[in-house]
DNA sequence: TTATTTACGGATAACTATTATCCTTAACGA
DNA sequence: TCGTTAAGGATAATAGTTATCCGTAAATAA
């Protein structure tokens, strides 16, 4: 599934799928891309947005979202979404996974164990739902914020 | 963790604990209650003030909102959040627990299997993080919406 | 029962992340 | 280089939820 890759050779795979897809390659949109295949902590879009304004002092805001929905409807991005906060996005591992939140500081991280094929199975099994995706979100407070207390 | 109690049990209970903590129990509150005790099909607020109409047709979307928060800081009722879609309630396992959601209908149900303490533990070990509630939804289509296509 | 206090209900304005709109601009194939 | 048309930038609109404000009713005591 695309794991294990440098985030340059990411970036290059998804430029090519881009193309592939008829999509234009503006410098916009290659810099949300460099930013989201760099980045490990899910940045939110005003996070990127934050990024780019150094090289790109008119970037609106409005195309940082473009370019996510266009990414999303490509199977590119992974959209974690919040309720009361802002959503997130992983560029490195578009497929479902777990991720491990800290309701402190607000970081977000990848465990390493991601296999719920079996539990996914189990519950289709149990339902009768033909599963497609999953969410599994741990909150907690992360080893800094657990010390800072 | 109070799990199979019957409706009105659950309603008693509810109640007795908001007066406990000094909190009124009005009609409307009350009328909230039941629906949340008597609903399995975590309604949003919207649903509930629907319901509510008939018997009181001055209620407010707003109380409904105003007693979900009270219910929530009381720990009474899970929110279940989402940022395309209205938020969900279950006032009958306040705890977290898996929910498989249909994507074609809206329906979300409570499978049986809900022992993640081991997977809890198993993040918790790896990250470092202090885990004290998760977030485990599984998305698809129920056996009606496949029926249908 | 009545008075007093204060939390609660109802109506509505405000909030905010995200999306839609609209016009201008620039990417890219011919 | 030109022409077509998708994409960018600025900004208005959206919508679920929350905040605000005031009148009302629930609880408690006299
Ligand atoms: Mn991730
Ligand atoms: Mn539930
Ligand atoms: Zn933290
Ligand atoms: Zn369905």
């Amino acid at each position: 599934m695309n794991e294990n890759v440098s985030p340059d050779e990411r970036l290059r795979q998804m430029i090519a799928r881009l193309k592939e897809s008829d999509n234009r390659v503006t410098p916009q949109r290659y810099a949300v891309l460099k930013v989201l295949a760099h980045s490990f902590e899910h940045p939110s879009a005003e996070d990127i947005h934050a990024q780019l304004l150094d090289n790109f002092p008119t970037m609106s805001l409005a195309t940082v979202y473009k370019t996510l929905a266009l990414l999303k409807q490509q199977g590119e991005v992974l959209e974690l979404e919040f309720s009361d906060l802002c959503n997130r996005y992983d560029g490195n591992k578009p497929y479902p996974h777990p991720h491990v939140i800290c309701t402190g500081c607000g970081a977000i991280v990848d465990p390493s164990f991601q296999d719920f094929a079996e539990i996914s199975q189990k519950m289709m099994d149990e339902t009768g739902f033909k599963i497609v995706a999953h969410r599994f979100d741990f909150y907690g407070l992360c080893p800094d914020c657990q010390n800072s207390e």
